[in-house]
DNA sequence: TTCCAGGCAATAC
DNA sequence: GTATTGCATGGA
């Protein structure tokens, strides 16, 4: 596999060879295969602002089984969350690993979130919460706030450094700026793209 | 047993 | 400003 013109191709490529992936995964629906209205609730985009908080670093497998706990607990929205204990949280986010910071990190999210009142933050605004970089925030914005905005992850550096298309330690940001420069804002095309790359690596088809 | 998985912040140089 | 280190569980 290699690229013809550029980035547009390679999702082409992808596209045809995996197909739509339904990004982002929830515990109640599994994967929402051409539905690009998700999330619609309030307490959807929440679930999926945790889900990008605890996949720091950790594989989805383990988010999984911490989603399910705190559903069990009845505490994956809000304010439950926030009424949760200390103890609590940290036994059932264990899963996921780093569970003394993931506890800080969804708590000072969780006030965040709701002091948003339903408004749509700002990418440097996300970047500002102590626990939110920019794939993190980046993953919010395009899978939870539906903002068209590129994510990059250890996956989508590997694949641009086997392509040459960047330099060893790249920045973050002028990753993002590639994709972005060859395929105009467009959601389902940027979560599609994002979920593609991380199905390609994981099938190591090559590469 | 060792290594890695959809990072981030703190610290060291 | 760049490089390194701590954080922690679960599966291969």
């Amino acid at each position: 596999m290699y690229i013809k013109n550029d980035l547009k191709d390679l999702y082409n490529i992808l596209f045809t060879l995996y197909g739509a992936q339904g990004w982002w995964p929830t515990l109640k629906k599994g994967y929402h295969l051409n539905d690009y209205s998700f999330p619609n609730t309030q307490n959807e985009v929440f679930e999926v602002c945790i889900g990008a908080i605890l996949t720091q670093n950790v594989s989805w497998k383990n988010v999984e089984k911490t989603l399910k706990n705190l559903k069990e607990l009845n505490s994956l929205t809000p304010k439950n969350l926030l009424a949760l204990e200390e103890e609590k949280l940290k036994a059932a986010i264990k899963p996921a690993g780093y569970f003394n910071q993931k506890a800080k990190k969804l708590k000072f999210f969780t006030e965040f979130f709701l002091s948003l009142n339903g408004r749509t933050p700002g990418r440097e605004e996300l970047l500002s919460l102590w626990g939110i970089g920019k794939e993190t925030a980046d993953s919010m914005l395009l899978y939870a706030f539906k903002v068209p905005t590129f994510v990059v992850d250890t996956y989508t550096k590997r694949l641009c450094l086997n392509f040459n298309l960047i330099k060893e330690n790249e920045e973050y940001d002028a990753i993002k700026e590639l994709f972005e420069k060859s395929i105009k804002p467009d959601l389902k095309v940027y979560q599609e793209f994002h979920a593609l790359i991380v199905e390609h690596a994981k099938s190591k088809k090559g590469l």
